[in-house]
DNA sequence: CCCATTCGTGACGCCGCGTCAACTTTTGGT
DNA sequence: ACCAAAAGTTGACGCGGCGTCACGAATGGG
């Protein structure tokens, strides 16, 4: 009935568009993760759908380009709940606190897109940052440089403050989901306690030797 | 004469596995330059030389190895000049500016090898450790627990605190790079703040609006 | 001076790339 | 219900990069 209902409105063209765009993208997430993304061509894709190869240009131009897509989704899905915390925010505090502990459980929950492709068989790792990725990139910035000019953020570099915090908060997030001891409240607490205090006011480590 | 004692002391074999080596990194910093790391093969950087095809295997396996050579090759460089600046270190406030300032400094006069191949034409942004550059992250780690056992350095987790360090001063420096108005200085006295004394603490802006 | 060893060479087979002409399916008009 | 045009799929093809390997040249030891 869905299906029907779908052909009715969009056409069996739309339909089966959409259906092959969605196996491509399906099938090199799979294959991502198993291969590595260096490693997987355009030819193990297409093989790990029913289609041609020529079809898979008919969708990407190529890997990268279906890499992107994957990443835009993810980013798509995690800018719009940051934005909401931020908006939400009243003091600077609370966008700190909101926009580090949001996008560390996100992180947390979504291994799928975000860790399982970061591993790099063949070389160490790598970030690579697609348009939407610095989108959501902006979109902090300018809310920063709106917070700063509504007095509850200091007057500062906004475009460096904002460079700050991603860094943090990538690179943090990095050695969360490697090592098993880090809570997605403890990695926020920690980038959060950073921000509004410097090394200071960090929280102290949980077991500093052992007993 | 130096050749020639070159050649009695290592003699001719040793000699020119050193220069066709070094060709070959000569060439491939060329190429990685103008094509970008990723459109580069190893067909360009051989042809880059006069050597062979062939030849190239016997000294890399892969693009992707010559490039980490390259890597390291600068991981080695700049790593002893921020050892000694934290050794130097009496507080932890030197301890921080030291770090930051020295690594900003460093970028600054080194885009050879580190902005010259983040000019990456194909894919956006992407950032790539390779061993000799994670061993100074655990030079980093390794230098912060220190800091906390003389007490210099508040007791807390020491990976966390290297994982935000390397993830604002990677992200820092690459803004600093792509902006004219941003200078080494500028960089680290920012890094250095945020640690510090939190966002509280940041330096102001330097042309608010205009006048 | 000669032989063993090391190393440079480039042709070779393999495979992935992106294209394109032929073919199939869908659509819209009658 | 039919058909012609449009849209989309297919896989074979030419091209070029990959890594290898048998060959020959250069080197060094005896």
């Amino acid at each position: 009935m869905s299906i029907e209902a779908d052909v009715k409105t969009r056409g069996k063209r739309e339909e089966t568009k959409a259906n092959n765009r969605q196996a491509i993208l399906d099938a090199a997430r799979r294959v991502f993760a198993e291969l590595g993304y260096g490693a997987t061509t355009v030819r193990d894709i297409i093989r790990a759908t029913d289609l041609a190869s020529g079809t898979f240009y008919n969708y990407f131009k190529s890997k990268e380009e279906v890499f992107q897509a994957l990443q835009d989704d993810t980013a798509l899905r995690v800018r719009p709940r940051l934005r909401a915390e931020r908006i939400r925010a009243a003091t600077f505090e609370e966008f700190i606190a909101g926009t580090f502990r949001t996008f560390f459980d996100f992180v947390k929950n979504d291994q799928t897109s975000l860790a399982t492709m970061r591993r790099n068989p063949e070389l160490q790792r790598m970030r690579i940052d697609t348009p939407e990725v610095i989108a959501g990139f902006e979109e902090l910035r300018a809310d920063l440089e709106t917070a700063i000019r509504n007095g509850v953020m200091p007057d500062t570099d906004a475009d460096l403050l904002m460079a700050a915090m991603v860094g943090v908060a990538f690179e943090v997030a990095n050695h969360m989901i490697s090592r098993s001891d880090v809570s997605a409240q403890d990695a926020a607490e920690f980038a959060t306690a950073l921000f509004l205090g410097g090394v200071h006011a960090l929280p102290k480590r949980k077991r500093p030797k052992a007993t």
